[in-house]
DNA sequence: AATAGTAAGTTCCAAAATAGAACTTGTAAA
DNA sequence: TTTACAAGTTCTATTTTGGAACTTACTATT
């Protein structure tokens, strides 16, 4: 299996990876939501060869996760900023976060705390049920079969 | 950088991804959550090289992300389960999912759906702040250096 | 005018990681 | 005796990566 086909599995997860899924997007994504914007800070903080932070940032804008927005004329130079596609992985990155913090961090503790400016306490995020607001445990969700694959295995024998 | 100095970074995103952010793991391990347990079967589903699978299983047996039950004797044969370690991953692969429905899922709509058993609707994952349960916003969280960091810069300059 | 600096890349090559197929081990069933 | 199964291991060709040097288009400094 290459790469590329990952795309094509009919799970939202793959999908997902085959664009996020490498040992550098979701490191440039971080860097994004800290507020980096331009190529040479990337390059410094991540510290991914420019050959591959080209390649990256590419990939982000094609998908149109990130888009190029001229900063300078003469000579032009662009920066990369999060589209709401892209703004939209931040949970994606917070709950890789927050298991980092729970796993990871020994024990001088986390490196970043947050605070939640809209109730103003230090926070940490929870998964919740969107129609019941409860905090969602893995063996209260059972996945069903959904119109994307249902289609799918219509497809596969038509009638 | 190689990648295994990404483990050293002070930053819970790059730790997490040290062990998670490969082509493969991830999807390791949402076949977890779907009850899948055996070598054959992470090999088929995924469709990755038995030698990939090998190194992958064994790197999350390793970080007890996983752990190795024996099924059977004569030969002995094991199965891999999720640790807690592992369970606590389950924010990660759904808010990938949930991206992946809403961004990649085509006209078809998602493959997959979920229900939640505690209220008995159809779900979606939401992330919420800890302290007020109000659905989180990228912009209202203020990250602060916690003491992961300031033990850090501390060891740098020592008094 | 010459030199250095800056930002954003591109080119090149050696080294590392990967895919895919074949092989191995221990066992049971036909 | 042959076949099948589960869980790997070994091998080689291919792909991906890291890192250093180079390029382009400008600005600032000496």
């Amino acid at each position: 299996m290459k790469w590329d086909d990952i795309q094509e599995m009919p799970c939202s997860v793959a999908r997902a990876l085959s664009i996020v899924g490498d040992r550098w997007t979701l490191l440039i994504l971080r860097d994004c939501f800290m507020g980096t914007k331009r190529f040479d800070k990337f390059q410094k903080q991540i510290g991914l060869s420019r050959h591959r932070l080209t390649d990256r940032l590419n990939k982000l804008v094609d998908y149109e996760i990130l888009r190029k927005a001229p900063y300078q004329e003469k000579p032009v130079r662009h920066e990369y900023r999060l589209t709401r596609k892209g703004v939209e992985l931040y949970p994606v990155l917070m709950t890789l976060a927050k298991w980092g913090d729970n796993w990871m961090a020994g024990e001088d503790g986390p490196p970043i705390e947050y605070f939640h400016t809209t109730c103003g306490h230090k926070t940490s995020v929870e998964l919740c049920c969107s129609e019941c607001g409860e905090e969602i445990n893995p063996k209260e969700m059972i996945p069903k079969m959904g119109p994307g694959l249902r289609a799918l295995s219509e497809k596969a024998r038509p009638k």
